[in-house]
DNA sequence: ATTATACTAGACTGTACAGTTTGATTTTGT
DNA sequence: ACAAAATCAAACTGTACAGTCTAGTATAAT
């Protein structure tokens, strides 16, 4: 009795179910996603989405849980080494990649979308995109002394915002109709407002 | 037959309707809020919501068309006289402290959560709040020549979309409790990032 | 006074859905 | 081979809800 074939496949089919939930509750939300639709979806019946997840919320949060800690975790194995402004243009464009991911993009929806009913999920997004990322701005700006930035929180905040809403505006509102931006105009404009108090010194 | 009781009493319902779909439609949704419930809230029987919009899609139609262009339209009427780094940093306030209004963000919100069913409320949200923000201050940066800025709509970008990002992240996503950014040194950040070029060359 | 308009309360219909139960079938453990 | 665990399909229960229908009331125009 060890752990083997049976748990083995309790761990395919919770895979089927996951990914068919997400699915699912990506396209149509926590409400307008039903128990039924999901088991057809997953390749599984219901009943087994209910023994392995308890009811919809526990399946919806191990659900959350799974994809925050699996998925979409920015993963920055970076050399950050060169001129500031090169490597500022590097992150960004990186940032702007994972984030531009329409799973990545659908699930953000989906988080904003659901943390009215609960707030901890709003709480999550920021801690796996947004504090991440600003974290690893902030240290760099921290360290990078030829910038010699007053604020580095501040200056990260403005850099990774201003990416953030870019995306979240021209990707999921159709920003790219109403109000266009080029990416590049976009990241050149901004790394160079941050690198030219330096250059002026220098 | 003029414009009679009957109309003048039919307006008012509607109002009433308007008020109580709002107060629902913003507090679970559009799918976690029922018709039974609107009436209810509004102090209205149900046919009578019926009557005046049809079904609930027309319903919540109307509602965001009225609240849209009654309710949260920026308004703008004013000076930009003085030096450049007070008169960004007074509408930076301003922005910030219209946009950061619960009913505001609650509106905004169900248009974000919304705009999967029907793309046109991202829209709307865009044009109804970032566009115009992003309007003014284009026009200010290309308009104001002591601050020769090369591309005045990617400024505006940066700036506004720092803003927004900020407010959303911390109000709406309890950004307060795991990133907390204090306004004023963001502003000024963000002020000062801006205008420095200027200085430099003065 | 009669009539049209807006409203109300409440019953009703049909559908969708969360969650349960049943009873059979397959998979895996020993 | 046999037992235990997992799965399946399908029927079932109870509830919630969109939208309709009915029958009656209040107000005001003519």
């Amino acid at each position: 009795m060890n752990i083997t074939y049976h748990q083995q496949k309790a761990k395919k089919k919770e895979q089927q179910i996951l990914k068919g939930a997400l699915q699912e509750f990506v396209e149509n939300g926590y409400l307008g996603t039903s128990m039924d639709r999901i088991a057809q979806t997953a390749g599984v019946s219901k009943q087994t989405v209910y023994s392995h997840f308890g009811d919809k919320e526990g399946l919806f949060k191990a659900l959350i849980q799974h994809v925050a800690s699996e998925k979409f975790q920015l993963v920055w194995a970076k050399p950050l080494q060169g001129k500031p402004e090169e490597v500022l243009k590097e992150l960004a464009y990186r940032l702007l990649k994972e984030v531009k991911n329409p799973e990545y993009l659908s699930f953000v929806h989906l988080l904003i979308t659901e943390s009215k009913r609960d707030s901890d999920l709003g709480t999550l997004f920021l801690a796996t995109v947004a504090k991440p990322a600003m974290e690893i701005f902030t240290n760099y700006f921290r360290e990078t002394q030829q910038l010699s930035i007053q604020n580095p929180e501040a200056i990260a905040h403005i850099f990774v915002g201003t990416l953030i809403n870019f995306v979240l505006t021209q990707e999921m509102l159709n920003g790219k109709k109403i109000m266009p931006m080029s990416e590049e105009i976009l990241i050149n404009t901004l790394v160079n407002l941050i690198v030219t108090d330096y250059q002026f010194r220098t």
